[in-house]
RNA sequence: GCGCGGGUAGCUUAGUCGGUUAGAGCACCCGGCUGAUAACCGGGAGGCCGCAGGUUCAAGUCCUGCCUCGCGCACCA
């Protein structure tokens, strides 16, 4: 900023110190506004500027990816991450927030892939996978803009103009420093493992990513018999995947379990579906299950322990799928200690290349390991002539077929065929999160890092983390920790970070952690004699560029890359430093800003983000990567539905910042829970909370405004003591003291969604409805009053502090209101309660509390002051209370009202005069007058004491035939209740209003602090009452008719008002409608009708009256 | 199946350490009030506090089991 914009700021803020009057309340176009000048005045750095000596709040951005359109479920995010970024910075915090953009992964290419129409991995190759990840690369951003603006409408405060972009080279280049680390390290290696497989997108998951995808399916199950050679009998097994029994080579059974061989005595009845037995067919299986599984009458021939079924060897069920080669043990019965009886037969069906358990018992026991399924998911030529080159999902009927057929598919089997039955099983099956199709467990070369390794240091650095809530920490995420398994971290995809690595034909590998690094050894191999391309500084860190380096291992053999791309999960994870290009760049901004203090994210990122995160900085750095996670409950539809693209129930975001404004958006989503519960988003609720909180504001912001425009009141120029202010001054100001004090504390636990409910109810209940209509007449005076000023000194008090309580949550209309009334922008005010860091030597977790506070801003609290109003506030209640039941209008005075009560508010009496409308307040201190008592156990204090019998005791005293005299008694120590001493603290006095009074009683306050109060009105009339209460309603029908008329508030009227059957009317109450309605000419005709037609009418407790308004 | 979090009025929800008659808001009905307000105030109607059992003088609250919704984990044959 130059010395010509400093000026330019300092003349616009002493012309914008006495405020402008407001107008009428357009929420959106404020909003826009307020956009362009933010925009104008770069508010956003300068938030930040002006914090520049601040103690540093580091805030992560969790990466979205922009290929999709963002829905209201973002804004909720990014409402909580902004929310506390706001609030820090206000709090003297420097809070820099870097966006960020995912954008590599398997989403992205599947979205190309259906725009493009390239249906398997072939049509990719074919397309060239250049072209196809340059297609990736735009297709990115298809929704960037979409994203920018929902991001700047609702007015999240981040740097999408220097964002991190994982795509980009340095980052990329990053990751593979990070893989490097690990690599070195020992942490990362290359593996043949069982993974779920998806044959669509011809890749396989981690745990994470299959966690995704189960869905409730029924597939057939099946029972097949397996023919012993030697042995008339047959071992039954079951399975649920029938594709996979093509690859069997081996049936595991637990040595410990006990088995049967049965044989059939009789052929079963009602037999449905295929299979089935011939009598006299001898069948071996758990003892357990025998009743379960089979259908047949059977008689058992023999019992013993699996052990002694271990080595027994059976006719391979597709004697062609797979060779033997050298195992001796394929087709034999294994042992497992795994094998339990919970279901199926007791015996496992073991496919070493389709099951973790089968791969591992087929290492351990040299079964053949033999793929009978390409990667494409269908069989593999040779494994049985109906079945190849068929996808394996659907051979299930052809399986069951063959198997049914006499002899079996093998021929070798029973003349009942190999299956014994088949039954629909319905199980939750892990599905492909993306395609939707079931994933195969498939055997399959793959990468992991050794997180099991790091397991411990996992678990110490998450209980070092603040979780909000924290049993999503504790509980869901650290459940998740202590299961957790080696991370299958390559993908064999094309669009990605590729994985850094080399390798010769001998299994030599060399990772590479740098662009320098693979120049270096490129020019190595080529100093060899390998042909390479160029390798220039800015070589594309992508596929295929990199796939053509051939490296030379220190074998001095040609390396070629692993062809696998990383898990996108591995990117976002590298953010806190691949954000700085660290540590080939940023060193300092990375060291200092590591572990960051806050992320913010919906649940669902548990295994997502939050782990990766930890991951990567676990195996990297040894060290955790935050300190502070919030992590946000799912957003529903207003079913109670999830949100998502493919139910097509999302909202959308403009639907309200078109309409109740991005403020009222963001409020409504924090009052309406607490952060980490599940939101039903709620549209009704959006408006509601416009109409409410906004409205109100706006109209507590225009009273004060309009008034201190007329006025020119600038809080400058005019000083008002607060200890000599009127009580009802020092009274909003003390609850403007408490409710801010609570609201900081609820900030500080989290329960934002608190905070914000009672500030809420402090504006419309506190502010609007009692402060301001109480102070409505105070601002109305044309003089310079002290009291006039006390009051808007007091609303200017009153709202420059809610604006910035609420800044944080709801940035735009207290900008407008703040700016207004001071000619600064609140989004560089301080935290009214203090600004620790701004404090020298302080830092995000630790600060000199004594000192912040000395920078907070709060008038005195007043807790007396509080509690006595809140009992002028309910005798108020409880004046309209008796006159509905009394039957008599509010308009109409009473000549006299007494109070009961052990509280002084002698200084209420007269807003309650004029609240209750009667002429005079008088307090009755002799209670027994209106009152009589009642007497109320108290079971805290009497149950110790009367142990079983206090429902007894409680009953005698509730039922006290004088409850004065026991009262009396009590006090005077001499009470005895059925053996039970009854003191004070035993009992309640309540006093109830006696019967015959237009009287009312109320308790006001709870516990120790608990007192009644009541109300007696006299209900006789005189005429001076009756005159005043009809002066009353004729005003008040004038007044609605000079609203109708849209008159100005200065307007003058003529007026003529006739009445008949009325009461006499005095002078003095004439008088007073003249000048309560500024009438210039006024004419009364008193008992005739008017012979206007056009004149206004009304009749009031048997008077009828007509006027009319000029 | 295991774990976590819910289930309170038609809807959204509060309910502290177990304590007297379970509070609000929205919507609905009646009445009142109002020259800031799509506001406000009084009243009405609307509650098997998911179900069952237990502990207790006393349970929306604590314990057990079950039902149900959401989320997570997970197993395989």
């Amino acid at each position: 900023m130059n010395r010509g914009e400093v000026q330019d700021k300092n003349a616009s803020r002493m012309a914008m110190a006495r405020p402008k009057s407001a107008g009428k309340l357009d929420a959106v176009a404020l909003e826009t506004a307020l956009l362009e000048a933010w925009k104008k005045e770069n508010a956003f750095q300068q938030s930040i500027e002006s914090n520049r000596n601040g103690a540093p709040f580091i805030f992560l951005e969790g990466p979205p990816t922009a290929n999709g359109k963002p829905g209201i479920h973002h804004v909720v995010a990014r409402a909580y991450k902004d929310l506390v970024c706001r609030w820090k910075t206000m709090e003297g915090f420097r809070v820099e927030r870097k966006g960020g953009w995912d954008t590599h992964g398997l989403p992205v290419e599947i979205e190309v892939q259906k725009r493009m129409d390239l249906k398997s991995n072939e049509a990719i190759h074919e397309f060239g996978m250049d072209n196809f990840n340059q297609a990736c690369r735009d297709s990115v951003w298809t929704y960037e803009s979409a994203w920018r603006e929902m991001t700047e409408r609702m007015a999240y405060w981040v740097d999408l103009d220097n964002p991190y972009v994982t795509l980009d080279n340095n980052y990329v280049e990053s990751c593979w420093w990070a893989m490097k680390q690990m690599f070195d390290k020992g942490l990362l290696y290359r593996g043949y493992k069982v993974l779920p497989y998806c044959p669509q997108t011809g890749t396989s998951y981690s745990s994470h990513e299959v966690a995704l995808g189960y869905k409730e399916v029924e597939e057939p199950s099946v029972y097949v018999k397996f023919k012993l050679i030697d042995d008339t009998a047959s071992i039954l097994a079951w399975t649920t995947t029938p594709w996979t029994l093509p690859g069997n080579v081996g049936l595991a059974v637990g040595p410990e379990v006990t088995y049967v061989r049965a044989r059939v005595t009789e052929q079963a009845e009602n037999w449905i579906g295929a299979g089935g037995a011939s009598v006299g067919e001898e069948v071996i299986l758990a003892k357990e299950l025998m009743k379960e599984v089979m259908r047949h009458n059977v008689e058992i021939l023999e019992e013993f322990p699996g052990s002694s079924l271990v080595g027994k060897a059976y006719e391979p069920l597709f004697p062609d799928a797979v060779p033997r080669g050298d195992s001796a043990t394929a087709w034999t019965v294994l042992e497992a200690d795994w094998v339990t009886t919970t279901d199926g037969t007791g015996v496992v069906h073991t496919a070493v290349m389709y099951g973790e358990d089968d791969y591992n018992l087929g290492m351990a026991a040299g079964l053949p390991a033999h793929h009978t399924v390409g990667m494409d998911g269908a069989f593999l030529t040779g494994t049985h002539p109906q079945l190849d080159g068929q996808y394996v999902k659907d051979c299930d009927q052809t399986i069951i077929e063959l198997l049914s057929a006499s002899g079996g598919s093998n021929g070798k089997g029973p003349e009942s065929g190999l299956l014994y039955r088949e039954k629909a099983y319905l199980h939750d099956y892990p599905h492909c999160w993306r395609t939707d199709h079931p994933l195969l467990y498939y055997a399959m070369d793959s990468w992991f890092v050794r997180m099991t390794e790091v397991k411990e240091r996992l678990l110490e650095f998450n209980s070092e983390v603040e979780w909000a809530p924290d049993w999503v920490g504790e509980g869901r995420f650290g459940e998740w920790l202590r299961n957790v398994k080696d991370w299958a971290i390559s993908r064999e995809r094309y669009w990605g970070t590729p994985l850094p690595v080399w390798r010769d034909d001998e299994g030599n590998m060399k990772c590479i952690g740098s662009i320098a690094e693979l120049q270096a050894e490129v020019a190595k191999a080529v100093a060899a004699g390998i042909k390479n391309p160029e390798c220039p500084d800015d070589v594309d860190l992508h596929r295929p560029v990199v796939d053509d380096y051939t490296l030379l291992s220190d074998g001095g053999k040609p390396m070629q890359r692993e062809p696998f791309v990383m898990d996108c999960w591995f990117d976002s994870g590298c953010a806190p430093f691949a954000q700085w290009h660290y540590p080939f760049e940023g060193n300092e901004t990375f060291d200092a800003s590591f572990p960051v203090d806050y992320i913010c994210e919906g649940v669902d990122q548990t295994r997502g983000w939050f782990y990766t995160l930890l991951a990567v900085s676990t195996a990297v750095f040894d060290k955790p990567a935050y300190k502070r996670c919030l992590s946000l409950g799912l957003i529903l539809d207003a079913e109670g539905k999830k949100m998502s693209k493919s139910k097509g129930n999302i909202v959308d975001p403009w639907d309200h910042f078109n309409r109740e404004g991005a403020d009222a958006t963001r409020w409504y989503m924090v009052t309406a829970g607490a952060p980490w519960n599940p939101l039903k988003f709620d549209s009704n609720g959006v408006r509601e909370t416009y109409a409410k909180m906004f409205l109100t504001l706006w109209n507590i912001y225009k009273f004060h405004a309009d008034y201190a425009a007329i006025d020119g009141f600038d809080p400058e120029q005019s000083t008002s003591e607060i200890a000599s202010r009127p009580s009802l001054d020092r009274w909003i100001l003390s609850r403007l003291a408490t409710t801010a004090r609570n609201y900081h504390a609820d900030f500080k636990s989290w329960n934002f969604h608190k905070a914000c409910r009672d500030l809420e109810d402090f504006i419309v209940n506190d502010v609007s409805n009692w402060y301001v209509r109480r102070s409505r007449r105070r601002l109305w005076d044309d003089a310079e009053t002290t009291d006039k000023v006390a009051c808007q000194h007091t609303l200017h008090e009153i709202l420059t502090t809610l604006c910035r309580l609420i800044a944080p949550v709801s940035p735009f209309m207290v900008d407008t209101i703040y700016r207004n009334l001071t000619g600064e922008t609140v989004h560089q005010a301080a935290w009214p309660l203090g600004v620790p860091g701004s404090l020298e030597g302080a830092t995000a977790d630790h600060w000199d509390e004594d000192a912040a506070a000395e920078t907070a801003n709060l008038p005195p609290q007043d807790i007396t002051l509080e509690s006595t109003m809140a009992l002028v506030r309910e005798l108020a209640e409880v004046g309209r209370r008796i006159r509905v039941e009394a039957g008599r209008r509010q308009r109409l005075p009473c000549s006299q009202g007494w109070i009961v009560s052990g509280t002084d508010m002698e200084e209420f009496h007269d807003i309650l005069a004029e609240e209750l409308n009667v002429e005079t307040i008088a307090v009755e201190t002799d209670l027994d007058r209106f009152q009589q008592i009642e007497l109320a156990p108290n079971f805290r204090a009497l149950a110790p004491k009367a142990r079983s019998e206090v429902n007894a005791v409680a009953n005698e005293i509730k039922n006290a035939a004088d409850p004065s005299a026991m009262l009396a008694s009590i006090q005077a120590g001499t009470c005895e209740v059925l053996g039970v001493k009854i003191e004070e603290s035993d009992v309640e006095v309540r006093r109830v209003e006696r019967e015959g009074f237009a009287a009312s009683t109320v308790t006001v306050g709870q516990g120790d602090e608990a007192q009644q109060i009541s109300l007696v009105l006299d209900m006789n009339d005189t005429p001076a009452l009756l005159s005043k209460g009809l002066a009353r309603d004729i005003t008040r029908r004038i007044q609605a008719m000079r609203k109708d008329l849209n008159l100005a508030i200065e307007a003058t009227i003529d007026l003529e008002i006739w009445t008949k059957n009325a009461p006499e009317m005095f002078e003095q109450d004439r008088d007073w409608i003249v000048s309560e309605t500024r009438a210039a000419a006024t004419v009364f005709h008193l008992d005739s009708e008017s012979p206007s037609t056009d004149a206004e009418t009304f009749e009031v407790d048997g008077t009828s009256v007509w006027f009319t308004v000029k």
